[in-house]
RNA sequence: GGGCGCGUAGCUCAGUGGUAGAGCAUCUGCCUUUUAAGCAGAGGGUCGGUGGUUCGAGACCACCCGCGCUCACCA
């Protein structure tokens, strides 16, 4: 035999025996099709006693326990387990090329639903058929279930660093891994039947940039080569989807990948997904009714509760959410007005809490610091921060009657930011006064705040409705109603190094 | 990027200077309701990599690679 495969060891090499033997006897190993009208949770489901009922199912083969001629397998389809029973002297050859079948094989099956004597539910097969024979052994746990009902599984496949790179293997033998990814899209699909429903329409707007813009963070650059110039990979969707709200659409939305280029941990990884929404003649007051309702949607649609644990917190989703007041609420803790204080006395309260203010230069960044620092880790049950520093947002409109501070929210669960939302800033003159302050932070090295971006001026220029919009993280949203410690574990492939 | 930790068989892990181990998985034999099936036997290793110390290194030292946790930055 055979084989390209620099690593073939002694169980692989055996698989490519074992191939070679069923091909011989005139099993073929890769079929191209086969007919299934039932699945593993039907069968548990719907056994009746008296019923010897036919089922036609395909699957992994995950345990095998042969017995001479007679043999049990369990099979893993897209709904979970299920034991099937074969006998040498009902199913003859198809026997034989069972015993060339291991643990990874995917087989599809037709039998009829019986128990064992020891009560599991199983298919008693009376043909069996090799879909695809598996190469590579599979990092297989044995399960097993205690006196007390609980399930035990013996060495589970547990290195992280494997599971992420062959995440395909981790969805095989880690049954909750595919739970959690279930659940992303069901998330996913709630916002997304809430928001169609609310009639926004859901659009696409260029992941390639000239200019990058919407969040203060580094971008990715890439070429393209016939037009000879640098572009950007989004930081985020806002300042075309705003075009959009100029171009007259009634509520637009997207749910896309944004990529910023900076440290990667368990809550960030270089690409994630946002969804952006849009509505015109609406503010962030309104915003934030929305968010509450269509939160509880998601909660219930997808989970039928409001309550879940994350951390070892209680979270509790019920309407309406506590309202604090950014600059009140550092106030109330620490005695120091951030609007008014000298960088000085920000500096002093920085150092006092534990900040490490020498990476935070502007006095945007360290109010910012402060706040993280002071106030988020007490935001465990839905809070809505409102009324932001200016200095702090420069695309969110002026407070209507609050000097020096912007309309805008974001709501915090588990001291965990969870969206991002503001009365959009419709003026043009101000747009363009709020850039060049940018600019002037971008001069004293600030490279993350944001560029002039004269095409968006000139959107705005033609007339911006009043418009509220709103930002929300899926990958932390998701990581929050999963109960997910780590971002990588809510995406299917996270970014890593190149293998050695 | 800094700090701490980890990397030994397909998987989970022992092994702190003297012949590379265990359980599961794999292979051979027996076994027609088993279920971590069982019984008897067998094979399987670039101990992440490269240098060094030593009579002798899986272990000690240096550097490198990868991963995890954490701090910094951010969402």
């Amino acid at each position: 035999m055979e084989t390209n495969l620099k690593d073939v060891n002694e169980l692989i090499k055996r698989r490519y025996e074992e191939l070679n033997e069923l091909n011989e006897k005139g099993f073929q190993p890769y079929a191209y099709s086969f007919d299934v009208d039932s699945d593993s949770e039907d069968i548990k489901d719907n056994y009746k006693e008296d019923e010897k009922r036919n089922v036609k199912i395909a699957g992994r083969i995950m345990a095998i326990r042969r017995m001479g001629k007679a043999s049990f397998a369990h099979i893993l389809d897209h709904k979970g387990r299920i034991q099937m029973y074969l006998r040498k002297d009902e199913i003859g050859d198809q026997y034989a090329a069972f015993k060339l079948m291991d643990i990874g094989d995917i087989v599809g099956i037709e039998g009829y639903i019986f128990k064992t004597k020891t009560g599991e539910t199983s298919v008693h097969v009376t043909s069996l058929e090799l879909l695809s024979k598996s190469l590579r052994p599979l990092p297989i746990a044995k399960e097993a279930t205690d006196e007390d009902g609980n399930k035990i599984i013996y060495d589970q496949f547990t290195d992280k660093e494997l599971r992420y790179r062959q995440r395909y293997v981790d969805l095989i033998v880690n049954p909750e891994v595919k739970n959690t990814f279930v659940y992303r899209s069901k998330i996913i699909t709630a916002l997304r039947n809430y928001l169609d429903a609310q009639d926004y329409i859901e659009v696409e707007t260029p992941i390639l940039q000239p200019l990058y813009g919407g969040a203060a963070a580094k971008p990715f650059i890439t070429h393209h080569n016939s037009l000879n110039i640098d572009l950007y990979l989004r930081i985020a969707d806002e300042l075309y989807l705003k075009r959009l709200i100029v171009g007259g659409f009634n509520g637009v939305y997207e749910i896309s990948k944004d990529f910023r280029n900076e440290g990667m941990d368990r809550t960030h990884n270089p690409e994630f997904t946002m969804m952006e929404l849009y509505v015109p003649y609406k503010d962030y007051e309104w915003m934030m009714e929305f968010v509450e309702k269509m939160t509880t949607h998601v909660c219930k649609s997808v989970f039928q509760t409001l309550e879940f644990y994350y951390e070892g917190n209680q979270i509790d989703f019920k309407t309406p959410w506590k309202r604090i007041s950014f600059v009140e609420a550092i106030k109330d803790k620490t005695g120091v007005d951030v609007l008014n204080a000298t960088d000085d006395e920000l500096k002093g309260l920085a150092k006092n809490l534990g900040v490490d203010i020498s990476a935070a230069e502007g006095k945007a960044k360290l109010i910012d610091e402060i706040f993280g620092a002071a106030i988020e880790p007490e935001l465990i049950q839905p809070t809505f921060v409102i009324d932001y520093p200016l200095i702090l947002s420069p695309l969110a409109k002026k407070h209507r009657s609050k000097e020096g501070l912007v309309e805008r929210f974001e709501a915090y669960v588990a001291g965990r930011e969870i969206c991002n939302a503001f009365s959009e800033l419709n003026d043009p003159i101000d747009q363009r006064i709020r850039f060049e302050d940018q600019v002037k932070l971008r001069d004293a090295g600030d490279e993350e705040a944001h560029q002039v971006d004269e095409d968006f001026l000139r959107a705005l220029e033609y007339g911006f409705p009043p418009t509220a919009g709103l930002g929300v993280g899926i990958d932390r949203l998701v990581m929050l109603l999963t109960n997910q410690t780590s971002i990588r574990d809510v995406i299917f492939f996270p970014q890593m190094k190149p293998e050695a």
